[in-house]
Formats: C-alpha cells, sequence, structure tokens
RNA sequence: GGGCCAUUAGCUCAGUUGGUUAGAGCGCAUGCUUGAUAAGCAUGAGGUCCCUGGUUCGAGACCAGGAUGGCCCA
C-alpha cells in the first residue's frame, strides 16, 4: 500500500521538512563550505564583528614545509583551529596567521636529492638556494590547502615564513641585538665530521655501517705521587713498588692523542687489582671482562666508589701530561673498563664533559682528517692509517694491555660512505648563562600558565639541561651568520653594526645578499679589526640554526600592530616541543625581551596506531591528513579530535573512526529533527522562554546550562569535556523533550501557541546547540545555519557571527530540578513495560511544593510523560512523586492516536476535538 | 640506561577533598515504533578499576615497588 492510496490524516499533520540531508557526504561537501567562507570572507567578517574587542591570539608554531601532513598534524592544527573559533564565539578579537618553518637541512637534503647532485660544494650556493626555496613554497602551499581542508580559520592569504626577507631580517637583528649584549661567542664544539668530504654532517647525514675497529685496553699509569695519592684514597697501604695504572678502553686510538681525562661513574665500584707484579684499577663490574685471562689469578685489594676518585691523576701513555680523572652519567658497566677514556675534541659526550670540568679541548686532526702539529708525534698521518702505528707504539711502551679486533655499527658519511670522526670545530653559541639568560627563562616559566600543569617542570627541566646554544650550521639553506673573518689575522667577528646592516639589506632583498654582494657592503665605515687593524675581511659561510629562526616567530609576527599583541595569549604543540619550539622561544624573548612569549602553553598527545604503537609508513599505518579527510571528512576526523583526551597520546584508526562516525550521525540527524521542525516558524511568531509553555521554557532552561558549561569547559581547554557535555545534551534533548514534542509539533494546530512555543524553544536549543558545536564541527554547524530559514538566520550570515554571550540566559535551578523530575518520572513510564504509551493514564501523587511544580506543568507534564493523560493527586504523605500506569479511556484517535473521547470521523477514521479543529484550520 | 607521561566495560572516556550496588556515549543483545525511518525510543548483558605490597574502619582514588605502552634524551 503506497501513501497516496491510504486513507488517512498524514497529509493534515506538520511532518518534518528540511533540505538539510540525513546523510552528510563530508568529502563532497566540505571543499565547497571551504570556498564559500572564502568567498564570503566569514572570517574576517567574525574579526570584524568583534572588532572593539580585546585581542586573543594563538601563535602558530610552524610546521616545517617538507612532506604531507600527517594525523598527527590534524590533530594539532584542529586544536589551534578550536580554540580560535572558541575565541571568535566568545568575541574575541582573535586573529591567528598560519606560519611556516621553511629552511634546513631536510630541505636542502631533499632537493640536493632531487638534483642529483651529491656534495652541495659542487652547486652554486644561490642556485641551490632558488631550488629549496622552490621546494619549500611547493609544500606549503600543498600544506595550507590542506590545512584549509580542514576547516581552519585563518589568515592564510598573509603567512609567515621563515624564509620572506622580512622575516630574515627579523632573525639577524635578534643576532644583532644578542651581539650587543654580549650573548654571542665563538666557541669549540665537537661535530661529525667526514673526512673525505671534509665537511661538517648533521645526524640526518649519518648513516650506522658496521665497521672493524682496533679494540685496545691501555694502562694509564701513576706516577710515584700519584700513585701514592691514589692508593691513600682507597686506604689501603703495601705493595710498596708494583706499578699502578687506571685501565681504558677504546675503540678509536687514534683519539688518544686528544685524552686529557678518564671519565668515571660516580656510584659505580672501582677496586685496586693486583695481577701478577703490577696493580689495575677497573670497575668490579668489569673486573673479569677488562682483565680477561689474567682475572682467574688477580687479587682485589681495595675498593672505592668512583666519586672518591673524582680529581685524581694519571700520567698520559705518551704525551707528556696528566689525565685527570672525572665523573660522568654516561659511563656504563656494560662493556669497557668502567674508566673511559676522554677526549674532548672527538667525542660528544666527551666534549660536554670537558666544557663542564673546562678540560682543554684538544684537536690535533685537520679537516682531511689529518694530524696536525698538535698530533705529535703522529703529524701528518690519516687518523685510521694511524690506528696501527699507535697500537704499535702503545705495544713498544708496554702502555697496551690487550689488543682484538671489533666488530661494531658506526657512523658513516651517508654520501661517501666513509667512517666519519668526532672533530672540534669553531662555531657560534649563545651563553646560556651570560646575562643569567637561562636563570631568567626558569623565573619566566615561572608566570606562564600551562595544560598540563606538569608542563611546567618539563619545559623548567629542559631549560636546565640546555647546552650552550650552537646556533651555527655549515650548510646553504638558511639565514645567513653575518659574521666576517679578519684576513689580516683570521680573527672571526660577529659584529652588531655589520649584523644591522646585514638585516637592513636582506629586508631589502632578502638574504640571497649575502651570497651575491661583496663584502664591503655589509661592513660601516671605517670598520677594522679590533684585533689587528686589518680592514680586509671575508664573509663566513655559516647560516642559522633553524631552531633559532623557529626561536623568533613571536618577534616576527606578534607586536607589530595592536591587533596581534606581544606575548600570545596561547600556544598549543606536541609534548616535543618542550625541548623544542616552546623552549626556543622562551629563550629568545627573555634574551631580547626580557619576558616569556606566551602566557599559556597547552600540549597535545601523539596521534598513535590502533594498537597504540607508532604511526608507521612500512606498517601501513602512516595515515596522511590529506587522504583521511577524503575517506571520513574533516568533520568526523574533528569530531574524533574532541572524542580522545588530547593531552595525553591517542589512538587512530578506522575503527576508531567508524566509531566516532556514530556519534556524528546521531549529532546530523538531531540538528536535522530540529531544522525539520521549525521550517515554517516565522520571526514574529517566536517566543521568549518566560512566554513558553513550562516543558519549553525547561528546555531552554537546561540548553542555558549546557551553553554555560561548554564554555566553562573550553575557557579550561577541556575539549573532551565538551565533547562529552554536546553528546550528553543532544541525547537527553532527543530522548526527553523531542520525543515529547513530536505530539504537539505533528498533530497540533499549525501556528497555534502550542506549536509555536515548541518550535521557539527548538530554535532557542538549536541556537545554542549550534554554537556550543561550531567549534568542533565548523562545516555541520554551517551547513546547518545555512539550511534554515532566512528569516530565522536574521542578519547572522554563518554560524561564526554567533555569539556565546547572545546564547546564554542564566539558568534556573527550580526549572532544573523540575527537568530532572521530568527525566525520572519519564523513564518510569517508559520502563513500565506496558502497551503502547498513548494507550496509558497515569495516576500521579506528589506532595507539598512537589505537587505544586508538577501541577504547573499543566497539559506539557502529560506530554513530557508522553502518555494520553495524567491524574494529579495530591498525597501529602509522599516523600517524592509516584506514579501508577493503568489504561487510558477513550479510543485511539485516527490522527494524533492519543486516546480520547471520538467524535464521528469520516472514511479516514474517529478523530478528537483538538485533531477536528486543527484539520479545520488547515481548509 | 635516564627524565616525563599514560593504564577504569569490546572502543572512546567520566569518576569532586578516600565513603553505599564504579558511570556515560558508541558497539552488542532484546523489545517497541514505522508520523525524525539507511532514523527514533526503551530495556539488558558486559568491569580482577594493569600487577604486587603498604597506609586506613574503608582505596579506582593516597604511598612504595613492578609490568606494559608512549614522548624526549643518552
Amino acid at each position: 500500500m503506497n501513501d497516496a492510496s491510504r486513507a488517512d490524516y498524514r497529509a493534515t499533520l506538520n511532518l518534518p521538512a528540511t533540505d538539510f540531508p540525513m546523510k552528510a557526504e563530508l568529502p563532497k561537501r566540505e571543499p565547497a563550505r571551504v570556498a564559500w567562507w572564502n568567498e564570503q570572507q566569514i572570517y574576517r567578517r567574525a574579526l570584524e564583528r568583534n572588532a572593539g574587542a580585546k585581542p586573543w591570539i594563538l601563535h602558530d608554531g610552524p610546521p616545517y614545509a617538507n612532506g604531507e601532513l600527517h594525523m598527527g598534524h590534524f590533530l594539532n592544527m584542529v586544536l589551534k583551529d578550536m580554540f580560535v573559533k572558541i575565541a571568535l564565539l566568545e568575541g574575541r578579537a582573535a586573529r591567528f596567521v598560519p606560519g611556516w618553518d621553511m629552511h634546513g637541512l631536510p630541505i636542502e637534503l631533499e632537493t640536493l636529492k632531487h638534483l642529483g647532485v651529491k656534495d652541495f660544494h659542487q652547486i652554486d650556493p644561490l642556485e641551490l638556494r632558488a631550488k629549496c626555496k622552490e621546494r619549500a613554497l611547493y609544500w606549503l602551499e600543498r600544506q595550507s590547502s590542506t590545512r584549509e581542508r580542514m576547516g581552519v580559520f585563518a589568515e592564510f592569504d598573509r603567512p609567515y615564513r621563515t624564509v620572506d626577507p622580512s622575516f630574515e631580517a627579523t632573525i639577524v637583528e635578534a643576532l644583532a641585538t644578542l651581539a650587543e649584549r654580549e650573548q654571542l661567542y665563538r666557541g669549540l664544539r665537537a661535530t661529525l665530521w667526514c673526512i673525505h668530504d671534509e665537511t661538517a654532517l648533521a645526524e640526518a647525514e649519518i648513516e650506522y655501517e658496521t665497521k672493524i675497529s682496533p679494540s685496545i685496553y691501555v694502562r694509564f699509569r701513576a706516577d710515584a705521587a700519584q700513585r701514592a695519592e691514589i692508593l691513600a684514597r682507597f686506604g689501603y697501604v703495601g705493595e710498596e713498588n708494583a706499578p699502578l695504572s687506571v685501565l681504558i678502553w677504546t675503540t678509536t686510538p687514534w683519539t688518544l692523542p686528544a685524552n686529557v681525562a678518564i671519565a668515571l661513574r660516580a656510584d659505580a665500584t672501582y677496586g685496586v687489582y693486583r695481577v701478577g707484579d703490577e696493580l689495575f684499577i677497573v670497575a668490579e663490574a668489569l673486573a673479569e671482562q677488562a682483565l680477561g685471562d689474567a682475572f682467574a689469578g688477580a687479587h682485589l685489594l681495595a675498593s672505592l666508589p668512583g666519586s672518591a676518585l673524582d680529581g685524581a691523576r694519571a700520567r698520559h701513555p705518551f704525551a707528556q701530561r696528566d689525565s685527570v680523572m672525572v665523573l660522568a652519567d654516561y659511563v656504563d658497566l656494560e662493556s669497557g673498563t668502567g674508566a673511559v677514556h676522554t677526549a674532548p675534541g672527538h667525542g660528544a659526550d666527551d666534549f660536554a664533559t670537558g666544557v663542564k670540568y673546562d678540560l682543554p679541548i684538544l684537536n690535533p686532526v685537520d679537516a682531511s682528517g689529518h694530524f696536525t702539529a698538535e698530533g705529535a708525534p703522529y703529524i701528518g698521518m690519516q687518523v685510521f692509517a694511524a690506528n696501527d702505528r699507535i697500537v704499535a707504539d702503545l705495544r713498544e711502551s708496554g702502555a697496551l694491555w690487550r689488543f682484538e679486533s671489533y666488530s661494531h655499527s658506526y657512523p658513516h658519511c651517508w654520501r661517501c660512505h666513509q667512517p666519519v670522526i668526532f672533530r672540534a670545530t669553531a662555531q657560534w653559541f649563545i651563553a646560556m648563562d651570560q646575562n643569567r639568560l637561562r636563570a631568567r627563562a626558569v623565573e619566566a616559566a615561572q608566570g606562564v600558565a600551562f595544560e598540563p600543569e606538569w608542563g611546567r617542570a618539563r619545559l623548567v627541566q629542559m631549560l636546565e639541561n640546555h647546552p650552550e646554544w650552537c646556533i651555527s650550521r655549515q650548510r646553504t639553506w638558511g639565514t645567513p651568520i653575518p659574521a666576517v673573518v679578519c684576513k689580516g689575522c683570521n680573527e672571526s667577528l660577529l659584529d652588531p653594526r655589520v649584523a644591522r646592516i646585514a638585516a637592513a639589506r636582506f629586508r631589502e632583498v632578502g638574504a640571497d645578499a649575502w651570497w651575491s654582494e661583496p663584502v664591503e657592503r655589509f661592513l660601516p665605515e671605517g670598520f677594522h679589526c679590533a684585533r689587528c687593524g686589518s680592514t680586509t675581511f671575508e664573509k663566513e659561510r655559516n647560516i642559522v640554526d633553524i631552531w633559532f629562526e623557529s626561536g623568533v616567530t613571536h618577534l616576527a609576527v606578534l607586536g607589530h600592530d595592536a591587533t596581534l599583541p606581544w606575548p600570545s595569549d596561547l600556544v598549543l604543540e606536541g609534548g616535543d616541543q618542550y625541548r623544542g619550539w616552546f623552549r626556543s622561544s622562551i629563550v629568545t624573548a627573555v634574551a631580547l625581551e626580557g619576558h616569556a612569549p606566551y602566557r599559556c602553553v597547552v600540549k597535545n598527545g601523539w596521534v598513535n596506531d590502533e594498537q597504540g604503537r607508532p604511526m608507521s609508513k612500512s606498517r601501513g599505518t602512516g595515515i596522511d591528513a590529506r587522504d583521511a579527510m577524503a575517506t571520513f571528512g574533516a568533520d568526523v576526523l574533528r569530531l574524533w579530535s574532541a572524542s580522545v583526551e588530547f593531552v595525553d597520546d591517542v589512538r587512530f584508526g578506522p575503527n576508531v573512526v567508524e566509531q566516532v562516525a556514530r556519534v556524528y550521525r546521531n549529532i546530523r540527524n538531531r540538528i536535522r529533527f530540529i531544522l525539520g521542525n521549525i521550517a515554517d516558524l516565522p520571526p514574529e511568531a517566536i517566543v521568549e522562554p518566560a512566554a513558553m509553555l513550562p516543558l519549553d521554557r525547561l528546555a531552554c532552561r537546561v540548553t542555558d546550562a549546557f551553553v554555560a558549561e561548554v564554555r566553562e569547559r573550553y575557557a579550561a581547554f577541556g575539549i573532551h569535556d565538551a565533547y562529552l557535555a554536546i553528546v550528553a545534551f543532544e541525547s537527553e534533548m532527543s530522548g526527553l523533550a523531542f520525543d515529547a514534542w513530536k505530539d504537539p509539533l505533528y498533530s497540533g494546530q499549525r501556528d497555534g501557541a502550542r506549536r509555536r512555543s515548541a518550535q521557539s524553544a527548538l530554535f532557542y536549543l538549536l541556537r545554542g546547540f549550534l554554537t556550543a558545536l561550531a567549534p568542533l564541527l565548523p562545516f555541520t554547524a554551517e551547513e546547518a545555519w545555512q539550511s534554515l530559514p532566512e528569516a530565522l538566520r536574521g542578519d547572522r550570515e554563518s554560524v561564526f557571527a554567533l555569539r556565546f554571550a547572545d546564547e546564554h540566559r542564566v539558568s534556573n535551578a527550580a526549572d532544573l530540578a523540575l527537568w530532572e523530575q521530568l527525566r525520572t518520572l519519564r523513564a518510569q513510564v517508559a520502563a513500565s513495560n506496558s502497551p503502547r504509551d498513548f494507550e496509558i493514564a497515569v495516576d500521579l501523587y506528589a506532595g507539598g511544593e512537589q505537587f505544586e511544580a508538577l501541577a504547573a506543568l499543566d497539559e506539557t507534564l502529560r506530554e513530557a510523560l508522553i502518555v494520553s493523560e495524567v491524574r494529579m493527586h495530591r498525597d501529602p504523605a509522599a516523600q517524592s512523586a509516584r506514579l501508577t500506569i493503568g489504561q487510558a479511556s477513550g479510543a485511539k484517535c485516527s490522527r494524533c492516536w492519543k486516546f480520547r473521547d471520538l467524535r464521528e470521523g469520516d472514511a479516514r477514521g474517529a478523530i478528537c476535538d483538538d485533531c477536528e479543529r486543527a484539520v479545520s484550520a488547515l481548509a
């Protein structure tokens, strides 16, 4: 039987009608919505609407402009957008300038690979820079459009870019100021170095390969005085004549000429062992391994923790100097002797120890890996070739205890596949303790708010452990450090005046000028070397560490315009940025401005796969944001972002998304229900909550409480809490109010007061709901808003023209309590296992104020319980309202289905008086 | 190996300062509805609150140790 032939009253009902489809088809529709937002300039208009308000600034931590954005980026970028939209809806002037980190080694390496160039020395720097820029801009465009596709509101037409001349100028101006404040210095640093290509290498340019190295145990013998001193520390007397040695282990004999220290572990136990007629000091845990066959005949004479040997000395095996015992955490008890040969010029750990103990940093090896005069007696020998000679000499002198061949994983140059070395090179540093920089940064962190709260401790820890900040890199794709070298005496100068000239020039034409223009262009009048007086210089070819560049984004973007003030209100990045951008930003800000660059630091968790494992391309769980949006739609993914606790690490995968997609459909259908039922509501028929029928007023009050709660959650960064409130609200409304309203909406008189009251409540509820929802689901909220009749939208051209303050009235505790009461009663009816709802009549017993409150609901009490009749009974003894279920009297109305006394009907069946009036009104 | 973080239902998460039978949404099962209909409503099943100790009259919560996973380092 089809509808047309069914003789019934269906056509006389006010059934829902809307264009807002049940099926979202987000991947198809969202791009059009992005275009519409752009055409209508919705973000700009929202800002204009808030123009007089106090600015609220979320400063964007720049993503790296290389590669596709993944779900980790999605989570971070969408969260940023949610907070910007929340601020807009709160009436704040929330400008958001997106930015990109575009210099640096990864792009340079990708570009070289692309060009098929093996060695960057072989390409013209200006040509390489042009290609790098091209590539970075390509990725910027792509990432920018992906970001827009997410529904993000930002000033995409004027992003900040670290390759912009103005940005490069900002970087160099920052260097100039640091130089003026004597915060910069030139010092040595152990760098990974390829002796074949004669270049410094970054970690990213290292590949580990198996290498066979000599493994040697070497005696560092104590002279008579040193021997007495050491044995005294052990509290051991005797063995008057036996020579005493500290035994060290190394696989790089060529680093011995640079040895200045022996590192011990403070909490390890060291023993003096007698082996034959000599004494050895080794860690007890490693004695058997280190002494080898001799261990069986060895005697432990005395023991001591490593900490007690701090500062003791022994002689270097061939150089005419001592080697001092120091303490270091990295000394392990897995291999070697527990006494680690330390050459600060040839190892990262060693270097750190050298700095800590103020040891000389010897660098007897030149760029091609040959010993310099400092490396006597091995002058001129290539380091790996020198290994055999050194071992032979040690054997000859009696310093060698054991020798083996050792196969291990060793760093190699990614390009030439030759083993690399650590070599101390001159670099530019920011002095972390000059001007109390570190201490002031820690103090500044005290004034910042953190979410989670422990982020403060984490950041402080990172600041306290911040090594001297090496800001120079020997590469091409970056902003030059405007240092010059004196041709007279080889002195490196980073003069603030030179830096200022360079900054001004870069602002005009970009940093390429450092490569394309002569050095004289950057020198002030009368510039000469302070040391030798020379007036001829050449430019240094160092660029700035990109962490420094991203560390000054706050200076490049904020503080130039009253609507973009410095510092920002919020920064929000992944937890890895405590060590990265959160740290570099606060260091530069404190050094240059004396304050933290942000008022609040929020961290988001890592996105793992559904098993909690890191995403990986090889396992097929590395999901790119663009693909995910094409499959699920941005809004479903945004809802996923809200459905997880973003502060913690989160899980993502098809099953999790499928789950959240069902929640999305729930939300969507409930919006659809509202839209369908208010399509014919004329604006002039809207009544305010106070004038609504009681049930409708209650629903509005619950909406008020909901909006208040969501605002509170949002203000505390509780996206997930707001999500829970949203889901609870929509399912509560659907379960009680929507179900109750169906009868009056469908069967009531179309323009009758009852129906207009319910429609007004629905519209009220929709505005509150969409305002709360818009930051999370901008596409769906906007689509819903645009599906409203134009008359209802009024001057609010977009859902982002709504304001929380307009959608929230003070709620009423008595009304909320009454709502809860209705929920309880309705649940009792629904759970009664009785026949269909409208076959029920309810007898309700209540006393005192409760009776009055329920009675005041009048006919809407019956509606709320979705029964045909409610009979109120005053019962002074009743502690709480109770009800009994009975059979409704009368017969089922063919139109509204309630049980009523019916009048005579036509072929469609008998109907009640109310329905008769409603049908007549249609004619 | 170190620092930090997480662990409550199949999944995503609530759980106030320690206090009855640990909750919600989704999923699942069952029923209702067929006038929100590739929707809506109701009911139900489902938990060793990661483990082991401890504090306490009482611990999901507090303390100690451990396990698993993650981030940052070494």
